[in-house]
DNA sequence: CTTATTAGTTTACAACTGTAGTCACAATAA
DNA sequence: TTATTGTGACTACAGTTGTAAACTAATAAG
């Protein structure tokens, strides 16, 4: 799978993303299909996102005939955290920690997803530092 | 504080943000130099920004008289509250978890930050639900 | 007062996005 | 084999974003 980092998906290209993850691999007439219905969009819509996607290689085209198959190129996970990362990298790093709060508060977990988030803050505890530096001007300031 | 879900605030424009939530106040030129040596940009730069901000009512000029001091209107924690939830409600309702889990791999937090998370995560343990649903394509699938 | 300097406003412009129409060609049906 | 249609490629076009120059109005300096 190629570099999710180096790839910069658009929002309605989520949407197209989403859809072919989910299914794995589709025809264009399948996305088309569902895009309608999930966006309303017209097939021509889905068709020039499909197109800017192969273009970026986060989809590649495949069956030598006609109805070519699409399939991703890109990992949903490993597009997810760039876009995560990519959002976090442009705020204060002081504020990473309540912005988390506020997003485990209003999203559904599974009893898996919270036992791994415990887990991952149980080891990352015994090396946390007592304070982050805001990092939003040069020199220490506190925003 | 007027409510930060409606402003759409983009890449540059958060730069300015963090300087003006940092600061608190500024002034144009204070801006500019912080902007200058943050991200190399021109006082031009910088000023647009600085007037896209004012009118999506982001940013809010003060003091009648000419060096005028630019406070910020939406709240940090707001908004970036806001650009969150707008990053996870693009993705898949099932792998949200997991990205969470990524953010907090990747980002240093504090002692009190952890602590926090911890509380909040065991609170909602109580009620979590034994798997969340894709919510990628209409009809229920797994991504 | 006149001039120089700064601060604020307008205009510019290319790249990227969201959204979609049209054209061309391969596959299929007649 | 020709007409039809489904599928993919190319074109379009307005709005947004990143980046900045030019212009104008206010203030400070002389």
């Amino acid at each position: 799978m190629q570099d999710a980092k180096n790839v910069t998906i658009t929002d309605s290209e989520w949407m197209v993303m989403r859809a072919i993850w989910t299914m794995g691999h589709a025809t264009s007439r399948e996305l088309i299909d569902a895009m309608n219905e999930l966006e309303g969009w017209s097939a021509s819509t889905t068709k020039t996102l499909l197109h800017r996607l192969i273009q970026k290689q986060a989809v590649a085209q495949h069956g030598g005939s006609r109805p070519f198959t699409y399939k991703p190129v890109v990992g949903e996970k490993e597009s997810m955290a760039a876009a995560a990362d990519d959002l976090f990298d442009h705020m204060c790093a002081m504020r990473a920690g309540s912005t988390i709060a506020g997003v485990i508060q209003s999203r559904e977990l599974s009893r898996a997803d919270i036992a791994n988030l415990q887990a991952i803050l149980a080891e990352k505890a015994k090396t946390a530092p007592e304070e982050v530096q805001c990092n939003c001007l040069p020199g220490d300031q506190t925003c």
